[in-house]
RNA sequence: GGCUCGGUAGCUCAGCGGUAGAGCGGGGGACUCAUAAGCCCUAGGUCGUAGGUUCAAAUCCUACCCGAGUCACCA
């Protein structure tokens, strides 16, 4: 069943001081392939941005010799163009210093304020200078700091700052969790964020006063940046003044994340928004990473990131979607290298289903001029009648690699299709009926194809819908679309390129 | 160290009380519309180890081994 519902979902805003790898390339396709999903089925709204405060930010702008306005600003446009080198629509690109955040920031810290759950004290603990880090006492190593690349001496450092009551809300949480587990998936996220519960919550520090790159409150200090960057999945719907109705209309939303943050967004942002008296979350999925093949983690700090702009530029961004969603269970950890990629492209994408549209195509040419002839009483039917809604089921529990299988099962069926009825041999005995149900199977099952496949691959999947002679794009609503026999008598297809040509191995050479 | 999740065919994984499954790779076959693609057949793996419960265990329980994650106010 299509949701009704408008669909709002967004992916963690990136840290702007790194530098975009896989895994942000990843999240941004994953966040897209639903947002596209839902929007066959209705309105939908997809968020992504980058978070600018922070000490590190200033600490780095300092470095380089730049205001922190100057140095994130220069950095922004570099994020801006991740999503769409992926061919990642999304309808909103919020930045943390934008004045529509830092004015819902204060507002929900006022809010949390009148509630009581914001009081004075003070942030004290062994600081790290050089990791920027506090940490607790039995954390340290022979007193010194316990990074094993740092080992440096710790200082005791004491501000005074603002903190959130946040013990306050452990029973409402274990309440939230217990009543709706498919709260945040996957279970062994959920098993971990449960174990926290249930050990018990301190306050939380939520201001800073030992720098000033942050949202000024009025009695001085910053706001902490994590409490700053959560914010941005209602202040980019105009929350609290929701002049355009977004909020309204949008919210609650579905975060995608990143497994290691699932803290943040399933414990500390619940407990801001009971406390400021706004709705929850409606789900929260937090990912798994993606490794190399030695299975070691990739990320900024570890310097082996794959580069994703390098990898699109080699296989095609739809390729590259394809694969990150089909190799692994979403929510799992998995590897990725380009041995495997290749394997893919050339053996999903190119054999099965860049040929069978070619293959498909090619005969109608021969017998048919290119024509789509008349429908006729053909076996495809009976066998698709499901498939949308297992799809989009699919699809909006996180199951992309399900979704995929249970799509290439047609791909499947109709190259199967072809090779036992033998159009070939149709023709040649001159078994017109028989030959035109077969081609109408095989044309109507490219265009459903196309329909279902165009939000995880847009750019092929639109070149499938202009090759079989259809107007437009493939992004239209589904229950419109597939309904079987929509295809038209005598439409006149426009084969083309192979969708998917071969990559080949490089030549090694000795 | 506590807790959590895994350890199933060469690889990636599904199965989660009833005499072992899929995809890929590998091997064989019949065809020709096609990107030498597709289709059909084929894999005989002590289901981590040792016990236990049961008429019956990958599937439940216990212990152990191995791997990963998590227990941080770094995004």
């Amino acid at each position: 069943m299509p949701h009704q519902r408008p669909f709002y979902l967004t992916t963690p805003i990136f840290y702007i001081s790194g530098t975009p790898h896989i895994g942000h390339a990843y999240t941004t396709i994953a966040a897209d392939v639903l947002v596209r999903t839902a929007r066959a089925h209705g309105p939908a709204r997809g968020l992504t941005g980058t978070d600018e405060h922070g000490q590190k930010v200033a600490n780095a702008a300092a470095a380089a010799g730049m205001t922190p306005q100057q140095y994130v600003d220069s950095l922004a446009p570099k994020w801006r163009t991740l999503a769409p080198a992926f061919d990642a629509h999304f309808d909103d690109f919020i930045r943390t210093t934008e004045p529509r955040h830092v004015r819902a920031c204060l507002a929900l810290f006022e809010r949390m304020r009148i509630s009581d759950d914001v009081y004075e004290g003070v942030y004290e603990g062994w600081y790290c200078t050089n990791d920027e880090t506090f940490w607790p006492e039995a954390k340290l190593v022979d007193g010194r700091c316990p990074n094993p690349e740092c080992r440096r001496a710790v200082q005791w450092l004491s501000e005074k700052n603002w903190f959130f009551r946040l013990s306050k809300y452990q029973q409402p949480l274990l309440d939230l969790f217990r009543t709706k587990p498919e709260f945040l998936r996957p279970q062994t996220r959920y098993n971990e964020m449960m174990a926290i519960l249930e050990e018990g919550l301190e306050d939380f520090s939520i201001s800073r006063s030992s720098f000033d790159w942050g949202i000024p409150l009025p009695g001085g200090g910053v706001l902490y940046v994590w409490y700053d960057a959560l914010i941005n999945y209602i202040s980019a719907l105009g929350w609290p003044e929701d002049a355009d109705g977004l909020y309204a209309r949008f919210w609650p939303g579905v975060h995608l994340i990143g497994k290691e943050i699932a803290r943040f967004h399933t414990i500390i942002w619940p407990a801001m928004l009971m406390s400021a008296g706004l709705p929850i979350p409606s789900r929260v999925f937090a990912h798994g990473w993606i490794t190399s093949d030695a299975g070691t983690k990739i990320g900024k700090s570890l310097g082996n990131a794959m580069d994703p702009f390098a990898m699109r530029g080699e296989f095609g961004a739809d390729s590259l979607r394809y694969f990150l969603l089909r190799e692994a269970p979403f929510g799992s950890d998995f590897s990725i290298s380009i041995e495997k990629l290749r394997q893919r492209h050339n053996s999903d994408l190119g054999n099965d289903l860049g040929n069978l549209l070619r293959r498909s195509l090619a005969m109608l040419q021969k017998y048919r001029n290119g024509l789509v002839p008349e429908a006729g009483a053909g076996t495809v039917q009976e066998r698709v009648a499901d498939l949308p809604s297992l799809v989009n089921e699919h699809v909006m529990a996180f199951r992309f690699r399900e979704a995929l299988d249970e799509i290439w099962n047609v791909v499947t069926l109709l190259n199967r299709t072809i090779d036992e009825q033998k159009p070939w041999e149709l023709y040649k005995h001159q078994r017109e009926v028989e030959l035109d149900a077969v081609l109408y199977d095989l044309c109507e099952g490219l265009r459903w194809l196309s329909l279902l496949l165009f939000p995880f691959m847009p750019a092929k999947a639109t070149e499938m819908w202009r090759q079989l002679g259809l107007a437009g794009t493939p992004e239209l609503q589904w229950n419109e679309e597939l309904v079987w026999g929509r295809l038209a008598a005598n439409t006149q297809t426009n084969p083309g390129d192979a969708l998917f040509p071969r990559i080949e191995p490089p030549v090694l050479s000795s």
